[in-house]
DNA sequence: TAATAATCCGAACGAGCGCTCGATTTATTA
DNA sequence: TAATAAATCGAGCGCTCGTTCGGATTATTA
């Protein structure tokens, strides 16, 4: 079990190795120059933005509360950021491209086996936003905010991750394993229930619901849905 | 065909009959007497708050742009609310009554027939979801920011629409007719798919999902998932 | 260790916020 | 139509927001 084939190993979904990758993107920006002080900052800086957002909203979160939470001083925040939207983009585009790495990369093995791809795309896709559940609850709940540009990257995402579905369905159909009349419905009908684990955890948690379990129940729901 | 036994008929899912409602409800909070000037005005500031909320997010929204967008002035605004926050509270608790009452008056000719309780459930739910859409919208999104006691209606009111679902699947199980290991796990697993239709609205009206077809699909998806 | 560079700090600024209230307009009544 | 009540208005209040910037602090170099 477990997402063994995925190029990206699991340790690179820690907060210190995103915002090493957010630094790189945004190395001109960031006028700290010394590599593990300015990973290290950003690092408080964008695990506070998501604590706060998470629990308020963005817009509700103060640049004072931040400043507190992260233990970085006013000024401070300004030599990692441009402007409070700054981090909206940060954060958003590294959720982007996390999960495009994650699911466009299936082990070989599974090449020729559309259920075992499905069960495979279903498990990754869940055990990787429990990973990084705060960074997927903001770029889904702060969506809307976004500057025109960047909310096209998130549907486009979305949408991404919907076509990777779309094509294990569709050569299950060939295969003769599945039968579903619209397989882009069907795909974008299995988004929700692989999301509803980040985005309504607290209730999961507090049913004692483990991730296994859920990956499971999920898997039988939708293979049923798609068998043939 | 439709909700043809919703108790609740679909006028009244009308922004003029829920204001109506918002009106009674907090009759000694506003100020202005004459009961249908009260509920147009309240209408327009209601509506307003849903356009601008929906696309920015409610902190983001101000009390100048609720303004104009109503038409009404900054001072007429506080003669129906007696503060910001009293709109979040306002939607919230429509939201959660009208659902409410929708969903725990099924037709009388559907007792005892479980499969076509889940497919009621699943139809009047989604429709009603698409009769007063921003309104779901809201709810859903800015639940967060939601003082406690608001907070904790939303959680029981999702709550007790799982409830609904699992008592259906409970009966249907009894029937012989449904199979599945854990009755709560996929009432909750349903709400997603059913949520989905006005979370990801715009989604679907690009890509012309007609809500026949959404309901079509869903309820054909929940079954093959409910089989026996 | 002195000189220099990099980093960090937080008081201060203008803008815009939620909200109030006395003046004004509109509707009702006598 | 004059007198009264109801409804509406928007400039102004105190405050907090995002953002800046010059001085204090720390690290690096010679």
């Amino acid at each position: 079990m477990g997402a063994k084939g995925c190029e990206r190993s699991f340790e690179a979904l820690s907060t210190e190795a995103a915002c090493a990758r957010i630094l790189e993107r945004n190395r001109d920006a960031i006028s700290v120059q010394k590599q593990h002080l300015a990973v290290a900052n950003l690092a408080r800086i964008i695990e506070a933005t998501l604590k706060l957002s998470n629990k308020q909203g963005f817009h509700a979160m103060t640049l004072r509360e931040l400043a507190r939470e992260s233990g970085l001083s006013m000024g401070g925040l300004y030599s990692y950021i441009s402007h409070k939207e700054a981090l909206l983009s940060m954060i958003l585009r590294e959720v982007s491209a996390t999960v495009n790495d994650a699911l466009s990369a299936p082990p070989a093995a599974l090449r020729g086996n559309p259920a075992a791809l499905t069960r495979w795309l279903i498990e990754t896709h869940i055990r990787l936003t429990e990973a990084m559940q705060p960074w997927f609850v903001f770029a889904f709940m702060e969506a809307k905010s976004f500057p025109a540009p960047a909310r096209k990257m998130a549907v486009d995402s979305e949408r991404a991750t919907e076509a990777i579905f779309e094509a294990a369905i569709r050569s299950g159909i060939d295969a003769g394993l599945f039968q579903v009349q619209d397989p882009e419905l069907a795909a974008s009908l299995i988004k929700p229930l692989i999301q509803d684990w980040y985005v309504k955890r607290s209730k999961y948690r507090k049913r004692g619901v483990s991730i296994e379990r859920y990956i499971e129940t999920v898997t039988v729901f939708v293979e049923a849905a798609l068998q043939a």
